[in-house]
RNA sequence: GGGCCUAUAGCUCAGUUGGCUAGAGCGCGCCCCUGAUAAGGGCGAGGUCACAGGUUCGAGUCCUGUUAGGCCCA
């Protein structure tokens, strides 16, 4: 101790020797002459801060105008001005011209509303693609679209024009007249909304030609979407069938989900017993033995008789286990005694457990697990089970309509095959918790009991008019009658005839229609339908086959598992319903003669197309047949049936009628491959490279374009598909709407920059947590880069890079290391961005200025840039690597950050604030990352390990010697072999951030030396071996003698 | 209820075809720098890989089930 004072400490802990005993052995400068000539009491002190000052000047510290804070909300504006200004997109598409396309799509969003985060999500990742197709010098023409058409929209102007009365007036008009004016609404409305969403777009920064969208209610979209049904037309697929669907009577109109409110309603509940076909049937299936005749009890009634036949079960229940000598029924229950005329089957749920029930002198059968409740309800005295069954063992029994002999056929379809009517059938829906477990089952007015009647082979029986009223094919005593009054007929009629089990008043809540507020009932209704199992002319594959084949193979699905997803749902989708009974849509071009026939084939759906091209959809509402249908021929037409080509060649075109139906909007958003990408780039748009949505469109827009195209084409419209999963809450939760910031919120709080950053660190294949905290940490993420950018900025102001004279750096320099390195960052990033995998991109780069740039290069070659020489040629040539680096750091992130990398990137070129050339959104991904990669000498792993191992030993130092700055240290590196000769030790001193690094060929690691009694260079603060007084009175090492001019 | 998917440090995520003493960033703790400074750097602590079985010499990784969550259906 006590070896000159101590130095000053900031900190009051304890202060170990300047030089550990332990260590005094390592901290010999060997063969260094200075080291003993100055006094221990200078060097060990501190340096004065203001007297380092005195070489301030004469230093080359970092300079930009790229200001560390980035402003990103209030200049990412200037930005889009300045694409604007330059026609940025327009330039693109003149420059790529000729180059190899990456033909990409844009699904169209719903032009309702603003856009939300999962927009935000969508959008910047479909950005993602089109900037990194283009940063590889590809030709990325990109249109965005809008699905303008369809419910919500019209659903929305409908509200209005309620509430504003306008209603009233629009009631008055003729029907086309007044769905022309609907729609004039509509399309304003969704005009509106296309330019609020495009805006928003804009502002997240997206690049497409937004001067030239495609809209689903534009004229020559329209035409092609009609002319796509067309292609569905001749390949036999579309046809027209009944389908239940929510039916407002006193619209006299078909209602979506949508319209419906749910209201309390007051109704009739029944219990009735359909009575068993075949007795005996029923008994088998509950496995009761057969009733022996008399005669043979008689005979031998020992041995056969049951054990308790000594009791006649003739009056009372019989006892359990024996057969009953009454007609069993099927008890079913329903709030809805209207649809029973309708009755075709019973429902049974094949896994429950049903019973045999004495009921009162009645047999009838219930679901085991609600005899009790049935029976309690009914206030019933007598309730015995008599056996149970299996649901499966029910299947196939036979049942009498209660009061109808003969199963009907529906008005439409005299020729039904009503054979399988009147049985039980299975249905898993079924369920225990209202009923009796078996389920009335009427295919004409419910979804369940239409797909079951599908499934089964019943008939669509729907006795309903659309006034509410009973055609002529129900019993004389309801015929004409209205459903609402029918409810307590049925009822009493049931009574009288004994099949009346039970019944009461209850109220429950039902669908009403949104507008008149009356019920609303299911009703099946003739639609169009583009049927999936039916062979296709062009090759005789059905379109689910096609759509399996093709899923199987052609497409490329990203991630890997959409492929089953979709596959499986392509297994059992049902037929496609493609028609609507609305005002905002695509006409269903079809037409009836007087008799009924319907006109509608290739050609005359083309010829309304081109008529569409010509005029809008609106000419449909606004002109007559004939007029529609001045561009066909139907005597030219080929597939018209010959008895449809007499039939119209008897009339005037005038005699016919339109077809009041609209197209499912998703046949439209399933048509732009044709609307948008052969309108626009014809056969170079077919098939598009990529269609990218949310996962849920693989029920959605990939199912619906995949079954158009495969029709019309043959083909599928795409050759892969990229899915992404969803927002959660931070504690993945469904995102409830109401919560977290608007997307506006977003932009003004974080900007585009960081909202898009933080697009790209998610594993978009998942579903994604949201939180206001992670837009925040995203910032911070991407300061770090954009102060990685700053300082090589600034460090690159003195440079001019077609002036100096470019020198490739030596493989064993840093320089040669970082340029390897960066190279390699290079080819790792364009492989990400190639493989969609954006979060490895982003990941990727962030490490890279965060390890090798910042931590390890920037902070070794600080040294050089602010005390060498200004235009030494070692600063200049680590300026070459800035310059490469910085360069490449702007195009990598480009397709990320377009408004830093752009700002960056002018920075770099010093590019005036009106100049409107320069722009990396026109350039490519930096060259060498495709061309031969720079070499770095093989040993630099070595080196970085030994950095890795130095670095902690002099961590360790501060504890071991008390030193705390690392330029008051030197490192002794191992150097077996000489391995390492062709390195230069002042670099190596630069990447430890310590004041000299020498080679031991026979040290085995690291070891750290104390430089503090060492003279210490007043301008780079460094103990290099150099540092004696100069001719100006200052210590400085010979480096810094140099640049200052001192001898 | 069915199909598809997810579950790894406090948080966000890596962990290739089973072979690791399970990694990174942020955050946290300690420290350095004050010539990137509303910046930069070093070191460190922190995990029974949702749970329970199974296959294997060996499982975060494969299989089965359970739990929690998401999308699409019913």
């Amino acid at each position: 101790m006590g070896c000159g004072p101590p130095p000053p400490r900031r900190r009051g802990h304890h202060r170990r020797y300047p030089v550990h005993p332990n260590t005094r052995q390592t901290a010999q400068w060997t063969g260094d002459p200075v080291q003993r000539a100055i006094p221990m009491s200078d060097a060990t002190a501190k340096p004065e801060k203001k007297a380092a000052s005195r070489y301030k000047d004469t230093l080359n510290l970092p300079k930009t105008t790229f200001a560390m804070k980035a402003n990103l909300v209030q200049n990412e504006p200037g930005s889009m001005k300045r694409w604007e200004q330059m026609g940025l997109y327009e330039r693109l598409r003149r420059e790529r011209s000729g180059r190899e396309m990456f033909v990409f799509h844009d699904g169209p969003p719903y032009a309702n509303g603003s856009i939300h985060l999962g927009h935000v999500l969508n959008k910047t990742l479909k950005d993602f693609v089109v900037r990194s197709r283009s940063m590889l010098g590809l030709d990325v023409p990109y249109v965005p679209g809008w699905d303008c058409h369809g419910l919500p929209i019209e659903h929305k102007v409908m509200t209005g024009l309620v509430e504003t009365g306008k209603i009233k007036k629009l009631a008055e008009l003729g029907e086309d007249a007044r769905k022309g004016a609907i729609r004039r609404e509509c399309k304003a409305y969704a005009e509106k909304f296309v330019k609020l969403q495009a805006g928003e777009m804009q502002r997240l920064l997206t690049l497409a030609d937004y001067e030239h969208p495609y809209l689903t209610m534009n004229p020559e979209f329209e035409g092609a979407v009609l002319e796509t049904l067309a292609g569905l037309v001749e390949q036999g697929l579309v046809y027209r069938a009944l389908k239940p669907v929510h039916w407002s009577i006193a619209n006299e109109t078909a209602l979506a989900e949508a319209e419906l409110e749910y209201m309390d309603r007051e109704d009739l509940s029944v219990y009735v017993d359909f009575e068993a076909a075949d007795a005996e049937a029923v008994y088998d299936a509950f496995d009761l033995p057969p009733r022996v005749p008399e005669e043979e009890i008689e005979e031998d009634h020992d041995e056969n008789a049951p054990p308790d036949a000594a009791d006649p079960p003739s009056r009372g229940a019989p006892p359990a286990g024996v057969r009953p000598d009454q007609r069993p029924s099927f008890m079913i229950w329903t709030t809805t005694p209207w649809t029973l005329p309708a009755n075709l089957a019973i429902a049974a749920n094949p896994r429950f457990e049903y019973a045999l029930v004495w009921v009162d002198g009645n047999v009838t059968v219930i679901a085991s697990e609600l005899v009790a409740q049935v029976t309690k309800l009914a206030k019933a005295e007598e309730v015995r089970v008599i056996a149970t069954t299996p649901g499966a063992r029910l299947l196939g029994l036979r049942y009498h309509h209660p009061f109808i002999e003969k199963a009907p056929r529906p008005l439409q379809d005299p020729e039904a095959d009503t054979s399988r009517c009147y049985t039980l059938v299975d249905a898993d829906y079924v369920t225990l918790e209202d009923g009796t477990g078996l389920v009335h089952t009427a295919p004409g007015h419910g979804a369940e009991d239409f797909a079951t009647g599908k499934r089964v082979g019943l008939p669509v029986y729907c006795p309903v008019l659309h006034d509410g009223a009973y055609d002529s094919t129900v019993p004389e005593w309801l015929r004409g009658m209205n459903i609402w009054d029918a409810n307590q007929k049925v009822a009493d009629h049931l009574r009288d005839s004994g099949h009346l089990f039970s019944s009461h008043r209850f109220t429950h809540s039902y669908p009403h229609d949104w507008r008149s507020k009356t019920p609303v009932v299911f009703r099946c209704t003739e639609q169009w339908f583009v049927a999936v199992d039916t062979p296709t002319r062009r090759e005789g594959r059905s379109l689910r086959q096609l759509a399996l084949d093709t899923t199987a193979t052609d497409v490329e699905f990203v991630p890997a598992w959409g492929r089953n997803r979709m596959r499986g749902m392509l297994e059992s989708r049902p037929d496609w319903c493609i028609s609507r009974q609305r005002s905002w849509g695509l006409p269903i071009p079809a037409f009836f003669l007087p008799d009924g026939q319907c006109l509608m084939t290739p050609s005359s759906v083309r010829a309304v197309a081109k008529l569409v091209r010509e005029q809008g959809s609106d000419a449909w509402f606004r002109s007559g047949p004939a007029e529609l249908l001045k561009h066909y021929d139907a005597e030219g037409d080929p597939d018209l049936p010959p008895a449809l080509k007499a039939a119209i060649r008897g009339l005037t075109l005038a005699a016919l009628t339109k077809s009041p139906d609209i197209l499912d909007v998703w046949f439209e958003s399933g048509s732009t491959w044709n609307g948008c990408m052969r309108e626009r780039l014809g056969e170079a748009g077919f098939p598009v490279e990529l269609y990218l949505e949310g996962s849920d469109q693989h029920r959605g827009w990939f199912q619906s374009s995949l079954l158009a195209s495969l029709g019309a084409m043959g083909r599928p419209p795409f050759k892969a598909i990229l899915t992404h999963g969803f927002m959660v809450d931070k504690d993945g939760k469904k995102l409830s709407k109401s919560a977290g910031h608007t997307v506006e919120d977003l932009f003004k709080l974080f900007g585009a920059d960081v909202v898009r950053w933080w697009c790209a660190s998610l594993a978009y294949e998942q579903d994604m947590k949201v939180d206001d905290e992670f837009f925040t940490l995203a910032g911070e993420s991407y300061r770090k880069v954009r102060n990685t950018l700053r300082f090589m900025l600034s460090n690159l102001d003195d440079f001019d890079p077609e002036h100096a004279a470019q020198v490739a750096p030596a493989p064993e320099s840093i320089d040669g290391w970082v340029l390897a390195e960066f190279a390699s960052l290079g080819a790792r990033v364009i492989a990400a961005f190639q493989r969609y995998d954006f979060k490895a991109a982003q990941q990727t780069i962030y490490d890279f200025c965060n390890d090798t740039l910042s931590a390890t290069y920037l902070a070794a070659v600080k040294d050089r840039l602010y005390c060498d020489k200004t235009d030494s040629a070692r600063r200049r040539r680590c300026q070459h690597a800035l310059w490469t680096l910085t360069d490449g750091l702007c195009r990598l992130v480009a397709p990320f950050l377009p408004h830093t990398a752009d700002e960056a990137w002018r920075a770099l070129w010093k590019a005036p604030a009106d100049d409107t050339e320069r722009c990396i959104h026109t350039q490519t991904f930096p060259a060498s990352a495709g061309a031969a990669l720079p070499r770095a000498h093989e040993h630099w792993p070595r080196v970085m390990l030994l950095r890795d191992q130095a670095l902690l030993a002099i961590e360790k130092s501060k504890s071991d010697l008390g030193i705390e700055n690392p330029l008051d240290a030197g490192v002794v590196l191992p150097n077996p072999y000489g391995l390492l000769d062709a390195f230069d030790t002042r670099d190596l001193a630069d990447l430890l951030g310590v004041s000299r690094a020498q080679f031991d060929r026979d040290a085995t690691e690291p070891r750290v030396l104390d430089l503090r009694n060492q003279p210490r260079c007043e301008r780079s603060w460094k103990r290099d071996g150099t540092v004696r007084e100069r001719s100006d009175g200052g210590l400085l090492s010979d480096r810094d003698a140099e640049a200052v001019g001192v001898a």
